[in-house]
DNA sequence: GTGGGTGCAAATACTTTGCACCCAG
DNA sequence: CTGGGTGCAAAGTATTTGCACCCAC
């Protein structure tokens, strides 16, 4: 059956994982890339793409594709957890205090899915760009 | 104030909406460029773009970012659903009853944002398919 | 030593945009 | 008529991939 195929613990792969837990951001491949950079100068954005890609296979990372944005971001923390996402100034907020099992489990009640998992995004604008915007 | 830009209401404008409200299938641009083209055939993919993009920002339409995919798709249903998707059969189910005011309120509760929307995408297993597999 | 991993650059995929012509109002 | 809209193609972004060399095991 589906022995995990092994993989090596490269230096580039450490770091990248690494940093992907450290931040807190949400951050797109690009941002990780130079993150990265200041650790291996040398790493190439192919590598960071490559790893991530595969850090998320392995359930280590996900992948998050935002509203509006053209990019994916990555998150290092697997636990079931919702997004808020600032309309004005793109910060990616963390929300993890959502009903996450009994909407799972009301979904599985409607549908008669056998429920493996979902995505809880929410739109809108942060306190912060409240306060900037006239309204 | 928020005068609304007019804009005109042309044929493959027009084409575009009705395809677009009327298929369930949340579909990507160029899905939606081919259903159109046979309607009128030289229409380009660029006009099928820039009237997705006035869609959604007139509200008449939802720019969905998918999980894995790296095309954004797009849904002429703009009341608030949640969608199920089967891993195993691809299918895409609405789920129409879960409490989503309920859900925003709670999530600006707890972050402090202004609610301008959310996404809601469970993954799971279809009742047919739950059949098939072997488990 | 060996095969997976990397850096690099070219290729792909998706989306946006400049421009000259077109047509809805 | 007139200015927004369109078709076309080229440009822009984001991501993937081929290849020769490299290094973790």
């Amino acid at each position: 059956m589906a022995i995990p195929k092994p993989f090596r613990m490269t230096t580039q792969r450490k770091i990248i994982l690494e940093e992907l837990i450290f931040l807190r951001s949400h951050p797109t491949a690009q941002e990780i890339h130079s993150v990265v950079r200041q650790r291996r100068p040398r790493i190439s954005l192919g590598t960071v793409y490559r790893n991530l890609d595969l850090l998320c296979n392995q359930g280590l990372a996900l992948k998050i594709a935002t509203e509006g944005g053209t990019q994916n971001r990555f998150d290092g923390n697997v636990a079931p957890h919702a997004h808020v996402h600032c309309r004005d100034c793109g910060k990616l907020v963390d929300l993890p205090d959502m009903p996450q099992d009994e909407l799972e489990e009301r979904a599985a009640l409607e549908s008669g899915f056998q429920m493996l998992g979902h995505r809880l995004e929410f739109v809108g604008i942060c306190p912060v760009c409240q306060g900037k915007t006239v309204v």
